[in-house]
DNA sequence: ATGAAAGCGCTAACAA
DNA sequence: TTGTTAGCGCTTTCAT
């Protein structure tokens, strides 16, 4: 069995208090440096392991950051990855609860609830109801994309922004028959919809401007290439580099070259967009920055610092790759 | 703050032990169905979530399985969503600890250790030497892939028999000269490169045996596409799905056709492989049966039942799509 | 069917 | 610097 061994044995065996034992494993001052190394010894040897739970049930503290997350899209590990390490430098802990086809956000957060996290960080997902309203609630960040839902706080990328980004350069190019694969029910389609609208108003293209339905997904995209074969357009910005690898392969499938034949942009920048072979023109969200933002928003409202911006928002960066081209 | 209501908070609304909402609270019996129903009640009202940790601390086990994951593997996240469907039937609940670029398989343990889980679950990495020779350790199944590890239960596809079912497919549609992309340091490697080289055998074509260096994503799979239009080959087995992905591409961009100019297998049958654009030919594993497969033998050795077959091995199976041909 | 009391492993006051 | 004590929220005897 696991954690056999408690601070009672080790203390035990060093001849101290469990007090004492207990100072000494958290690393707080208040023991001699020979104590403590002693102890260490011991507890090292015996292979004491200190029993989270028992140790925030005491503190009444978990410092346990909760994170949901779908657990298909590798882009959303990107930012789990990021969150891991942002945390740990708070010295906070990160406890991971997956969305699945069989798991809603509102079972993922149930269990994070369970385990008294401090604060929630969600990615791809909206709060679910739960969340909302209750006095006994933590505070929850929600990551990587807009939301509605009042008293939760925001880290994002300006996705307007982005796709201003993509269509300014794709103008740039001398294309105006730009069309734009749309991410269906992705929490972060919709700005980035409006993005592509009114960047194509602000070059005088409203009348050009084409949304065809896509997803998140590779399906969804090479789906969507039909249509896009079809419309009468030289550009394509879409969704997310998952749904524009799937586009960019029907599309090739179908004989028409990229970029000569139809230039496209895609967005994340995600390991998929950076792959020599896809070599994808999209726009890079700041991973890094973005998690480290909400980790500390969370790790903010926990110590009741007072916020003054709700809606942290990271602008974009456009990298050009080689699936756009001059029309 | 989370969790503030308390079993006391509760007993005493509804005007009862705490014991007693602790009996309703679990479902056991002991209760009058009249006070369950309005225990239950004020709980609700009062927004009651029993405390995790203080439940652990005092009723001494977990029920908790720890699971290692990859979390930018996709295959690796069917098979989470595998873990929690099966576990939640068991009665026992997922605690996901990840690895990333910064975040090694010994940290991922560790904290899943610090949790008292009861049983580990490993996707993607071998144990770590914490959890080996100590006797404090709790039992540990290793998901996906084989492993040389003393003591620890293998549940996995028979992936030397994949890739005879893949050689096989080739050779009886008459190709001869069939090369390996290898997984490079993936677990599963080396016994799918053994069994490439066991099936060429097998046809007499020992001598024809061509195992180039890969590895486990899709930049990998490009990389080997130069070596596999350098040979002379008309056929190829990949290492997994992904890394097939990029041969595939890299390959199609080269000028050579699939399947007609070379065919291709791939391995995992992931939800890449699916899509009707790649349509790849590839070995599938029984993603269900595995994971359900892993839960219970967790499960066994929780509960010390005897366990005869450490070594779990499930037959693959062929789907075969779009990406082989005739030769 | 219900309640009282002990204690899981730990931390935090406080005392020595 | 070290030890003593109380108690976090819950489950588990054992009474009633």
């Amino acid at each position: 069995m696991s954690g056999r061994v408690t601070l009672a044995d080790v203390a035990a065996e060093a001849g101290v208090s469990v007090a004492l034992v207990s100072i000494v494993m958290r690393g707080v001052p208040g023991a001699s440096d020979a104590t403590r190394e002693r102890v260490r010894d011991v507890a090292d040897r015996l292979g004491y392991r200190p029993d989270a739970r028992a140790r925030l049930l005491r503190s009444g503290r978990s410092r346990l950051l909760g994170v949901v997350f779908g657990v298909e899209y590798a882009y959303q590990g990107e930012l789990v990855a990021g969150l891991y390490a942002a945390a740990e430098k708070l010295g906070y802990e990160i406890v991971l609860s997956a969305t699945t086809p069989a798991r809603d956000e509102r079972a993922a957060v149930a269990d994070l609830l369970n385990d008294r996290c401090e604060a929630l960080v969600l990615i791809g997902s909206q709060p679910p109801s739960d969340l909302t309203g209750r006095e006994d609630v933590p505070p929850v960040v929600v990551l990587a994309h807009a939301s509605e839902v009042a008293g939760v706080d925001v880290v994002r990328t300006d996705d307007r922004a982005g796709l201003r980004l993509a269509v300014d350069h794709l103008v740039g190019l001398g294309h105006t028959r730009i069309a734009h694969v749309d991410g269906g029910r992705s929490p972060a389609a919709a700005d980035r919809r409006r993005g592509y609208r009114a960047a194509m108003a602000a070059h005088g293209l409203r009348d050009a401007a084409l949304v065809l339905p896509g997803g998140a997904t590779e399906a969804d995209g090479a789906a969507a290439a039909q249509a896009l074969l079809a419309a009468d357009v030289t550009a394509v910005t879409v969704f997310n580099d998952r749904c524009a690898t799937g586009v960019l392969d029907a599309v090739r499938r179908a004989g028409r070259a990229v970029p000569e034949g139809l230039s496209v942009v895609g967005y994340d920048d995600d390991r998929l967009a950076r792959l020599s072979h896809v070599d994808l023109t999209t726009v890079a969200q700041d991973t890094a920055r973005m998690t480290e933002l909400a980790v500390r928003r969370a790790v903010e409202r926990i110590e009741g610092e007072t916020v003054t911006e709700p809606d942290v928002v990271i602008p974009p960066r456009l990298v050009v790759r080689g699936t756009t081209t001059r029309r």
